[in-house]
DNA sequence: ATTTGTGCAAATCGTTTGCATCTGA
DNA sequence: TCAGATGCAAACGATTTGCACAAAT
């Protein structure tokens, strides 16, 4: 059912509906601009996701939606802001923003820089720490770091 | 106990014997040269420890020892191949160094550029989970973010 | 009409690299 | 002697910023 893109930004790929899109970001109180709603529709169109702005500017570009990388920036942490997407720190210079919000951990292979999602809630921490004094808790983050088996 | 620095690179303040340190570099396989007896001094004196390059850089100016950012950072990472530190990617551009090698995990206030170690094996993962097929595990990085509380 | 977002180019930050020069084994 | 280290400055990649213009309320 996948056929070739043929420059129509907004059907003929699995983009999620404009409509719903703009939903998303008035209830976020965000403005549903014309590239927050292409971008949108990119992240948020299938099952959870994880990007770079890099990644995210160049499937942009390939779906012909006119956006400048400062925007994609922009965009993302606009959205981060927002909770639409939560910005995973994993390592290295470059950030990954997830759309799957909720707590969890997640697989880095560095050399490819490749993020994934731990499915379910298979890794745990077994206690809490508690925070020094002074400080309060915001959040535990887990990464557990692969390689290729051969590489 | 703690007097002022007056100028003594090499005493009057809490340095690692330097003989130690060569010898330690030495065991490691690492040439020790001026900067890198003077670095060691500097990070393994006292108990563990955690700098960034530009921390150790401005440390061992007022250290009044003569060194290059560059060869802050070329040292920090044969240090750290070496097994004398470990490398910690706690988030954003700047990397952490710790000496503390032994698997630990972290405080980190992202504020204030901080990086603790979580003292005890108090936060441990409860499941290892399995790593997908053509990957293998390499490490679990846990990291446990933190702000001030009024902040 | 006012606020907010966008695009461009320049600026910034941490880090790396090229290369000529020094230094330790 | 000679591989390996150092220092400097320039190069780099990811991100941010300043500002004029355009779009959304």
């Amino acid at each position: 059912m996948r056929r070739q893109s043929k420059q129509l930004p907004d059907s003929d790929r699995l983009l999620a509906p404009s409509g719903a899109v703009e939903n998303l970001l008035r209830d976020a109180g965000l403005r549903p601009t014309f590239q927050r709603v292409a971008l949108g529709a990119i992240l948020f169109a299938n099952g959870d996701r994880h990007v770079t702005a890099e990644m995210l500017y160049h499937e942009a570009v390939q779906t012909k939606v006119p956006v400048s990388l400062a925007t994609i920036y922009n965009t993302l942490h606009k959205f981060a802001e927002a909770g639409l997407l939560r910005q995973v720190m994993v390592a290295g210079s470059t950030a990954h923003f997830d759309t799957n919000t909720s707590n969890h951990s997640h697989f880095f292979v560095a050399k490819a820089n490749l993020l994934l999602d731990i499915p379910g809630p298979e890794v745990v921490l077994d206690k809490m720490p508690r925070a020094p004094d002074g400080y309060e808790f915001v959040r535990a983050d887990i990464v557990v770091r692969l390689k290729r088996k051969d590489g």
